[in-house]
DNA sequence: TTATATTTAAAACGTTCGTTTATCAAAGGA
DNA sequence: TCCTTTGATAAACGAACGTTTTAAATATAA
């Protein structure tokens, strides 16, 4: 059996309590507990509560950040028109991907981003955005190009609605998944779930305008 | 000029900043000093911080209800076939006439909504769903005779979808209406964020099956 | 080995929170 | 009138939190 260190053992428990409960709602002694070291170690090795939550974050931005970045190059630079179905797809295997890097890995790194979003904590958003800025570009301009028909303005509308949607999905993945299984007998994972709420999301990004 | 009461006082506080802030982070401490009365007349007048926020949902919630009820009762009890747009219209001419109740009233009601799903506080889930199971009832049976051809497990993701969207939405107003007086120079109002996310969500709920 | 740096451990600090208590003023009814 | 009820106010309570301090233990290098 391998040593695992305070720090691994301090993120481990952090992310899969931070997904499950929130940033607030997790406090220090409850992961420190939970991962069996003590309390002061996160202001050891972290520095502060925030700077720990970053921390969690970045273990799943810095794989999943690159591999966004080149499969949106890849769609951007191609001369052949693409559709806002294949924009989807262009985030949907590097998200997959999380799952063999971690057991859930997708599921709580969507998760994570949401309860970022949700809870209006600035340096979270700070944090998301310096770190996602490039990609974040990439992915505008390729759903501009995927919809010439839509303003720049209404564009914007409807990734963030897109951003609402998959954000809410995550945050309640568990609840709705218990429910699914219990009112209609079906099991759902993180993936099932996904391949759900693409026809969704990309009928509502590329609809027509303002309703008569 | 007319004196009004303390407990009214609480309520009108504790709304704008249970809908700006969420509940969590605002402190009895908070509303009390806005509200100018003492810190224990909360405790006083509405038993705890939980019975608080349940009484300023059920105002808003004993004017929408009802409204809704018989809007969606129209709609069920009618013969001829109706649409998927349809249905969110009936939602629609309820939510808007919170305008008239109070000042920006839907916006606060639907933030208020929206935090109460987001902050997972069992009593509030519950509380909520007590006072509008029959509206849920209804609005789910309209969606249905709308769509036909999904099935009622497609029907509950694509209603949690929606749900997502627009608790997200609301939740995040304030902050999308900045971005897009900042960016694009638009000025929008609750009023025109429902009808531009209307159209996101009508099309997501009666898109076409899971992609290929 | 000894000396130095790193990591763990326990305890306490200071703050904020929801809630409770104790006291007092005002109002209403017999 | 007196007495009870209702409401307002200041003060304090106990719990939970992030963080800091202090000291001991462990690893590293000379």
């Amino acid at each position: 059996m391998q040593k695992v260190d305070t720090k691994t053992k301090i993120l481990n428990a952090a992310e899969q309590l931070f997904a499950e409960r929130g940033y607030a709602d997790t406090s220090l002694r409850l992961i420190t507990s939970q991962a069996e070291v003590n309390l002061a170690s996160v202001n050891y090795h972290f520095g502060s509560k925030k700077e720990l939550i970053q921390a969690v974050l970045a273990r799943y931005l810095e794989v999943c950040a690159p591999s966004l970045e080149q499969s949106l190059a890849v769609l951007n630079k191609s001369d052949v028109p693409f559709t806002q179905h294949d924009v989807f797809n262009c985030l949907l295997a590097p998200l997959l991907e999380l799952n063999t890097f971690r057991h859930r890995g997708t599921s709580i790194f969507l998760q994570l981003l949401g309860r970022g979003y949700i809870e209006n904590q600035g340096h979270l958003r700070w944090f998301i955005t310096t770190h996602y800025g490039k990609v974040l570009t990439a992915f505008n301009k390729a759903v501009q190009d995927a919809n010439p028909d839509l303003s720049k303005e209404e564009i914007f509308w409807r990734l963030h609605f897109t951003l609402g949607t998959v954000v809410f999905t995550m945050a309640s993945s568990k609840a709705l998944i218990d429910i699914a299984k219990a009112d209609f007998d079906v099991d759902v994972d993180i993936e099932g779930l996904i391949k759900r709420v693409v026809p969704f999301i990309s009928s509502g990004v590329s609809a027509g305008g303002t309703l008569p």
